[in-house]
DNA sequence: GTAAACCTTGATCTACGGTACAAGGTCAAG
DNA sequence: CTTGACCTTGTACCGTAGATCAAGGTTTAC
């Protein structure tokens, strides 16, 4: 199987896969005479998995520490658990993050509601977006 | 008032104040005759217009486009509130993608829970990351 | 008189995951 | 024998966003 019948099987360009080889994510493959790469099922399996772990939300680098530990021979069950939950908490970092920001925009959004455009002044540049909302200007 | 002073009270590096100059949210300020960036009041008050703007999730380039409103004589009151409204609109919709992810985390960190590390075979690499999490695999 | 602050232009950084050439080698079909 | 689809290597670039630094020169402040 060469490298356009991976990436095909796959669904990522070839020049993805080579990418990954690089980034040691892809064993490098055997060689047919000619030079071409080869492939084999194992690959396409290898391919997928990164993709799904990608969808996980894991970095690529993330992902090598993964495939690094089942290199060495261990299951890397204890590893993946790890970064799922420590991705989980990143994720729910974020999300509480932009629901503080989402409530400081309703806020702005109902104060844009409450104020006549006609009492902007164009020192203040636009009355909406004023000090005050904010309880720690420290 | 010089560009250190004018960085000093608004808590940025004089670097940051040419860097806003050079994108136009700052005006080409007047020089002294030395050549001397020179500012008043009204610089304070933009810079720290800019740094709210930015607190409430605004891009630097819709920062802009708010200032050139200003600039034009009118009260971009209504640009803002829908500057603010879109910002709002994208928050959400990336809370919800978050929530999204952060549902399938939840449900792979179950499943690794669930499942033995000693079942866990190389060619699978890591049997938590197995496919059949996701109902769309079209 | 020297250290700090200012001036200019232009390059580089962080982070991430690719993507796009360029120049050339290999191979099957017609 | 030539066209075209495939492959090889290496290098460079994209795009987002907001800075941040370097080099080389002038001016000010103590």
């Amino acid at each position: 199987m060469r490298i356009g019948d991976l990436a095909g099987e796959c669904g990522v360009p070839t020049q993805t896969i080579r990418f990954y080889e690089k980034r040691r994510l892809m064993p490098e493959p055997r060689r047919a005479p000619n030079g071409y790469r080869s492939y084999d099922q194992a690959s396409v399996e290898r391919v997928a998995f990164i993709r799904r772990a990608q969808g996980a939300g894991l970095t690529l680098a993330e992902i090598g520490s993964v495939l690094d530990v089942r290199a060495e021979g261990y299951a890397p069950c204890d590893h993946v658990s790890e970064l799922l939950e420590s991705k989980l908490r990143e994720v729910e970092v974020r999300i509480n993050e932009l629901g503080v920001l989402r409530g400081e925009l309703i806020t702005l959004v109902e104060r844009s509601e409450s104020l006549d455009p006609a009492d902007c002044t164009a020192g203040a540049i636009c009355h909406i977006l004023q000090p005050g909302l904010r309880s720690s200007d420290s």
